[in-house]
Formats: structure tokens, sequence, C-alpha cells
RNA sequence: GCCCAGAUAGCUCAGUUGGUAGAGCAAAGGACUGAAAAUCCUUGUGUCGUUGGUUCGAUUCCGACUCUGGGCA
């Protein structure tokens, strides 16, 4: 089995340094785990990891595709599990590093996604629906799901439904056998953290440096390429509320509020899910006193355990 | 100095025909298995500016004071 590291925690807790410079002491390569970091022309709203602060570290799943082009677990699950192999073939230490924590599962317990084929026109059907009746659709057929999920999230009731009607199988139960896989690599998940206040002093901080850092332009770009409503990569943080700018749909600076509140937002949706993943080792910098070189010590006695 | 308006949750404000109060936002917690930086659910919080008076009872009515806006000098 292939031993890997794992590197997750909210935004702007201070993944990036302490990554690339574990990876320098134990001969690791990166693979990003994260869905706006892949977009080609999106630097400065995904913080995306500069190549001065790459130090020479091999990353993978940076700057792959365009933002127009469709990136999901599936597309992440393939590239992240090719990318694994290929590093452990070199005899050096694959090393995820991201916030996006559902890829992260999906990888390390190799969930199925393959039983059906794509055809995203029922999706889109289903979509101008209402809620009611999705929901009454659901309750019909898979009772159980429909009873562990609320009617007004409408994105996952539609994704039931989709399952259901590609595979004629019950979401719940596929549920259920995906939630029972053991992971199918030796791991060690580390979650950094920090004092909630910390982190969202850092991200303010970090907002404001995009700011001065020519978000604006890089909207700009990226708004001049026309790329379609309906791309993953339009409803990254960062810039759907540059976008709503651009529209006059608000002032500048409401939009750069916008942006931290939503980063915010994000940063303790994070916490919510790492918080149960299973065999996390979670790292609170402020317990080591924010010295990266002391946490990165304490990841290598945990990685040479046993 | 005078006149007017306001002072209620962390913020913006609503409200109580007198029986100690709520919305939105923020905040906190949670869910999630092919959109996930997406999507969705749940939950607090108050010396109702200070001080007298009327009253069984005042955040609510009356007076004074303080502060904040706006206007007149």
């Amino acid at each position: 089995m292939i031993k890997i590291i794992i590197i997750s925690g909210p935004t702007a807790v201070g993944k990036t340094n302490i990554s690339v410079n574990l990876a320098k002491k134990i001969n690791g390569e990166i693979i990003s785990a994260d869905s706006m970091q892949v977009y080609k022309g999106m630097d400065v709203g995904s913080a995306k990891v500069t190549e001065s602060e790459m130090q020479g570290v091999k990353h993978y799943l940076i700057d792959v595709l365009e933002p127009w082009e469709n990136f999901d677990v599936t597309v992440f699950q393939t590239m992240a599990t090719k990318a694994i192999e290929e590093i452990a073939a070199k005899g050096k230490v694959p090393i995820i590093v991201g916030g996006t924590a559902f890829y992260i599962q999906a990888l390390l317990y190799g969930i199925d996604f393959t039983e059906e084929n794509h055809d995203n026109s029922y999706r889109e059907m289903l979509g101008s629906l209402g809620e009611d009746e999705l929901f009454d659709m659901l309750k019909e057929a898979d009772y159980e799901y429909a009873q562990s999920t609320h009617k007004n999230n409408k994105k996952r009731v539609i994704r039931a439904l989709e399952y259901i009607h590609f595979t004629g199988k019950k979401f719940s139960d596929y549920n259920k056998e995906q939630a029972g896989k053991n992971a199918i690599y030796d791991y060690r998940y580390f979650v950094l953290d920090d004092s909630r206040e910390l982190v969202y002093a850092n991200i303010d901080k970090r907002v404001d440096i995009m700011v001065n850092s020519g978000l604006l332009d890089e909207i700009k770009a990226l708004n001049d390429m026309s790329i379609p409503l309906n791309c993953n990569s339009r409803q990254g943080i960062g810039y759907k509320e540059m976008y709503a700018y651009l529209d006059g749909k608000c002032s500048f600076d409401e939009a750069v509020d916008d942006i931290k509140k939503n980063t915010r937002h994000f940063a303790k949706r994070q916490l919510t899910w790492l918080r149960r993943e299973d065999d996390t080792i979670f790292i609170n910098k402020t317990e080591f006193g924010h010295d990266d070189n002391k946490i990165i010590d304490f990841m290598i006695s945990k990685y040479m355990e046993e």
C-alpha cells in the first residue's frame, strides 16, 4: 500500500509553506486538492502557489485546466490517483495538500463514481422543477434518502434523482456501500488549524493583499474570455463577487467585503467537514507557537511512526 | 444658544394601545459520497441611554440630563 501524507485545513491557515518545506525534507512531491487552483489564469483570487513559493518542489493539479473546462470530484480522482502512482514510482512521497476535503475523501477511500454515464440533459430537466415536486419524486423513489436530506437542498435532491434514474438503484444504498469502504492508501492526515480569530484575521489580510495584487485585472481578463455562466470556475470565492461588481450589481468595496465574508463562511464549513473525518491529526498552530519548523518535525515524526 | 429627530442584540433597525422584547445581517454548531470555494439545515445573544415622576407595574407615558445626527442662529 502506498504511503501518503495529507495536509488540509481551512483556507488561509498556511498550508502552502508547511507543505513545500515538508516536501523538501522528506523528498516529496505535492498534489493539490483544490477545486480552483487547477484553473489557468486564476492565480490571485485562488491564492495559488507561486513558482517561487514552490521552491523547486513539483506540484501536480495546478494550472492544468482552462477556466471553461469542467473539473469535479471524478476528474480530480482520476488525475490525483495517477499522480500518486507516478510519484511513488519515483520513490518519492506523495503529499496531498488542499482545502477541498470532499475530493480528498473520494481519493482516499476510492469512492466509486463510475456506474453511470454522464448526461446533463436529465439534470437540466430536473433543475427546471420546483423543490416540492422534486422532493415528492425523491420520496417516491428513495424514501430513506429523502428522510436524511432537506427539501430545500435542491442540488443534493437532484443528484440523488439523477443517480436513481441512471442506475435504477437507490441512492441511500449506494451511499451506505461507499461509506463502508476502507482507505486504499496508508496515510497520515494532518489538519492545520488555528484560533478562529487568527484564521479570520488572516483571511481579511489576505483578501486585502489580493486586491492590491491585481485581483480586479485578473477578473477583467477572465471576463473577456466570456466563460459560460454555468462553469464551475465562475463560482470561486473572489471571482463571483467581482463578476457581480463588473455587472454593476454592487460597489467595489461591497464586493471586497463580500469576498471576506464568504471566505470566512467557507473556512468554517471546511472545519465542519474536517472535524468529522476519521483518523485525522489536528495541529493547532497556536499550540506550536506558529513555528512551522516545529510543525514539520512533528509531521515527520508521525509519518515515521510504525 | 435654540428647535427637531434619534438612543432597543456585535451591526442595521422593528416593536410593545403600559404586564421586561423581535427581524435581517454578523456569529456559533451541523449535513454533504459525479456542481463541493457549490448547496442546505439548526441556534443564541439584551441592565430596551442615565435619572427622577405618574402607576399595582414603565423599555413603553411625563420631566430633566447625557450623547449622536439634522436645522436655525
